[in-house]
DNA sequence: CATCATAGTCAACCAGGTTGACCTTCTCCA
DNA sequence: TGGAGAAGGTCAACCTGGTTGACTATGATG
């Protein structure tokens, strides 16, 4: 069952296949630490699309409504619906495209700004809890191979991150 | 903006908070890998919850569908209709209880045995491409962290596969 | 044996996607 | 230059896969 131990397996040996189940596992217990803590602090029940959709956002300060359903994978339709949330919620301001009448720029509030702040703390807690069991120095190496593999995609698959199923 | 790199980092490091997006993209693209490759093959268009209750059916061969709600982290119904499915495609059988007669012990059937160990194939698939592009040996030392964080997860965190948001 | 908990189903509802139709504006070439 | 087609965005109808709530039947326990 084990054809492919490597020199630095410490835990017995890996399943072939079993690693996407871990990282699904992992990510989905990170995802459950930012919305209880968001839970903690009161927040509103922001779903994580919307902070995807923060992360593109404050990336592509001249975003539009088809770049961002693009980025997440979903049709614009959907994207549109998500926008018309977070510029309800005060997240987000639509704004008239200079050159374009048909277009609008997507430009977070300083409120928005705000969130995606504490956003990435709170991912960072996630990740820290991480460190502090295996290391930083572990962590780092697990960062880099999920990075490399990350950069080797397409550009088109680069992105996705709609439901993840 | 890299108040953390560590000693290890060699792609230039590690921004605080980016390993769990990092995690959802691959896992992502994983998924997406063995969805393509099934209707590649022809399949039926089974979903990766399906796909999930599958792994717990073949790892417990006693389950119950109350059983396989929590192992999903799913509500009970929401679990009978997904077992429903399976049964109606002739993935599973369900058998009486030996001594409980409201229970049903989930049977998976040859067929869904056949099933489990496709899918198992093609996620190695998706995981050897990782292994192609960063080496087993790190791809290990990524498996081996990722057992980490699950094995020091409470047991009722540990399972919980419902969408990842 | 009465009471409460548990396995499972049915039905109604909801959220967040989808497709399809549509309007407006932009692009580009005959 | 104007007309065809592409592209940004919205509206509306629908689908899927969850949810909650109510219910039946059986098991466990005082």
């Amino acid at each position: 069952m084990d054809e492919n131990a490597g020199p630095a397996t410490a835990s017995g040996g890996r399943r072939p296949g079993e690693v996407p189940l871990l990282l699904a596992t992992v990510f989905r217990d990170m995802s459950d630490h930012l919305h209880t803590r968001l839970a903690e602090l009161g927040r509103e029940p922001l779903r994580p699309a919307h902070g995807y959709a923060f992360r593109y956002l404050a990336d592509h300060p001249h975003a539009t409504t088809v770049g961002l359903a693009a980025h997440l994978g979903v049709t614009k339709q959907s994207a549109s619906k998500t926008v018309g949330e977070l510029a309800d919620w005060g997240y987000l301001r639509r704004r008239p495209h200079p050159t374009d009448r048909r277009a609008q720029i997507l430009r977070l509030t300083d409120r928005g700004q705000e969130y995606v702040r504490l956003a990435d703390t709170l991912w960072a807690e996630a990740e820290q809890q991480w460190a502090d069991l295996i290391g930083a120095d572990r962590l780092t190496a697990v960062h880099d191979a999920l990075r490399a593999y990350v950069d080797h995609l397409p550009d088109g698959r680069r992105t996705g991150l709609r439901p993840v199923w």
